[in-house]
DNA sequence: TGAAATGTTGGGGCG
DNA sequence: ACGCCCCAACATTTC
């Protein structure tokens, strides 16, 4: 009996593994993988420039571990399933769900043009940990508050799938008049991603590497050892998980499997629990749409932000004169990612000691990040400017010499992406302005030369900030 | 997943 | 021996 050729669509699961819609469309005589940049569809959300690099190296990976049959394009989807539903005898079209909200969209759209064609189609969840239309608070309205979404509605739900390893497949089908990876045009027309090449490895096999090193060396001590920037404690897969390299379920899993280690457990349990802020932010994305451009408290909608092109030209630069925030910024231009706390700490400053828009933040880390998330970095940047779902109150502003000494007390991530400071004493290291001439001149800075000039003042801005923020209450 | 201001305590110096 | 002051260290409150 022939079942045809059944189509995965991959999207945001860029792997074999533990990949429920691969494995139906395997169960047919041939399956035809396939992948579509869409940037039609995308609109205001079109990929970024680090995330495109980095899939243009996913796909790569993807493509080699296919024999170099996965089919891709360069056009509207619905355009391309239904050339494909034209040229070749297609019995069923398969995917992973994506929970943007112009996915969700588009994806109503073609399944109703494929249940009106009667082609078999089916979407699965390969992405999350609990689909977020199946947790709710007891009168059946969504979490707002991470704490009891987590606790009281995921942990009390049912557990996560295991992941699966039914993967078989027969034969691959490919379609000889899609285009190649090369004319999707990802890369840039300059060589800045050399840096970023020698830190990452996208792809699945780079993922599970990453996974296996963290569990091995950074989880045991994670609880407190995320906290600081130099240390090797993070696990750094949010790009693999983003593009979907590694499940959610893998990770949390294979994590589970190091719970008998002795003294693991709150390292454990908290790592589970920054799993569970990424199935917060798909939460939220999902309940409230319009999470990636509007407040999320309406209440903000008339806080003064300031516009100062030449201030957010700063902060994105790397050249604020605030040594921890610029390393941080370095970090993220470098090499496409930064570390977490640097960048509660970047968005603490640009959002209160600026007094900028949190969105100008959102899309320069949207144009950066290797891992930008609609999910994640709306739901981010929500929650350091204190208009998100149980977000950091107005007054927490971030203090970055203190936030230096705490973090990063003898400098090394900071004189790693500032190096022009490398020869200052740590003392000074988070506040050159106040040091004495002496020492700048030993060190070999000029300020406002070698290093800028501090570009607002702490105190004052702060002040500002909280007259600004204090307002915000008064709704 | 802050920071600064304010309050409290207790030890040591000193008349 | 005693009270007083100073101030660091810690705790609490406020923004």
């Amino acid at each position: 009996m022939s079942k045809g050729i059944a189509i995965h669509w991959f999207r945001q699961d860029l792997r074999l593994t533990d990949n429920l819609s691969l494995e139906k469309a395997a169960e047919f005589d041939a399956v035809l993988p396939i992948y579509i940049l869409d940037d039609e569809n995308s609109q205001e959300f079109k990929m970024g420039s680090a995330s495109r690099w980095w899939l243009h190296h996913s796909l790569q990976s993807l493509n080699e571990s296919l024999d170099s049959k996965l089919s891709i394009y360069n056009q509207n989807p619905k355009n391309v399933i239904k050339k494909l539903l034209e040229k070749y005898d297609v019995k069923a079209v398969f995917w992973n769900r994506c929970y943007e909200p112009w996915r969700i969209d588009r994806d109503i759209d073609i399944k109703a043009y494929l249940d009106d064609k009667k082609i078999e189609n089916k979407s699965f969840n390969s992405h999350l940990l609990w689909e977020p239309w199946n947790i709710s608070k007891d009168d059946g309205t969504p979490y707002r508050v991470f704490t009891p979404y987590f606790k009281k509605g995921c942990l009390n739900a049912e557990e996560p799938r295991l992941p699966s390893k039914n993967l078989k497949i027969d034969t691959i089908f490919y379609d000889h008049d899609c285009d190649q990876i090369e004319t999707l045009d990802l890369l840039p027309r300059i060589n800045w991603y050399s840096k970023i090449q020698e830190v990452w490895k996208p792809g699945e096999d780079g993922a599970q590497k990453r996974l296996d090193q963290f569990l091995e060396e950074g989880l045991l001590d994670y609880k407190e050892g995320r906290n600081f920037p130099f240390k090797e404690n993070v696990s750094r897969l949010s790009p693999h998980l983003h593009f979907g390299e590694i499940s959610s379920n893998e990770v949390w899993y294979q994590a589970k499997t190091k719970e008998s280690v002795s003294g693991i457990q709150k390292s454990l349990d908290h790592f589970l629990s920054e799993l569970g802020w990424r199935e917060f932010s798909y939460y939220l994305l999902y309940h409230f749409p319009s999470l990636p451009k509007q407040n999320f408290q309406p209440k903000f909608n008339k806080f003064p932000w300031i516009k100062n092109e030449s201030f957010l030209e700063s902060w994105q630069k790397g050249e604020t004169g605030y040594p921890i925030v610029d390393a941080g910024m370095r970090e993220l231009w470098q090499t496409g990612y930064m570390h977490n706390r640097l960048r509660m700490v970047v968005g603490s400053f640009l959002v209160k000691n600026l007094l900028i828009d949190w969105r100008e933040g959102e899309d320069w880390f949207w144009d950066c990040l290797v891992d930008a998330d609609l999910a994640s970095n709306s739901a981010g940047w929500q929650w350091v400017a204190g208009s998100g779902a149980d977000a950091a109150p107005y007054f927490r502003i971030f203090n970055p010499v203190t936030q230096g000494l705490k973090f990063d007390p003898e400098g090394e991530y900071t004189k790693k992406y500032v190096p022009e400071l490398k020869l200052l004493p740590n003392k000074f290291l988070f506040n050159p302005w106040e040091a004495p001439k002496e020492i700048l001149e030993r060190a070999g800075i000029e300020l406002g030369k070698d290093y800028p000039e501090p570009i607002v003042d702490l105190k004052y801005s702060r002040e500002l900030a909280l007259e600004a923020f204090g307002k915000t209450k008064l709704e």
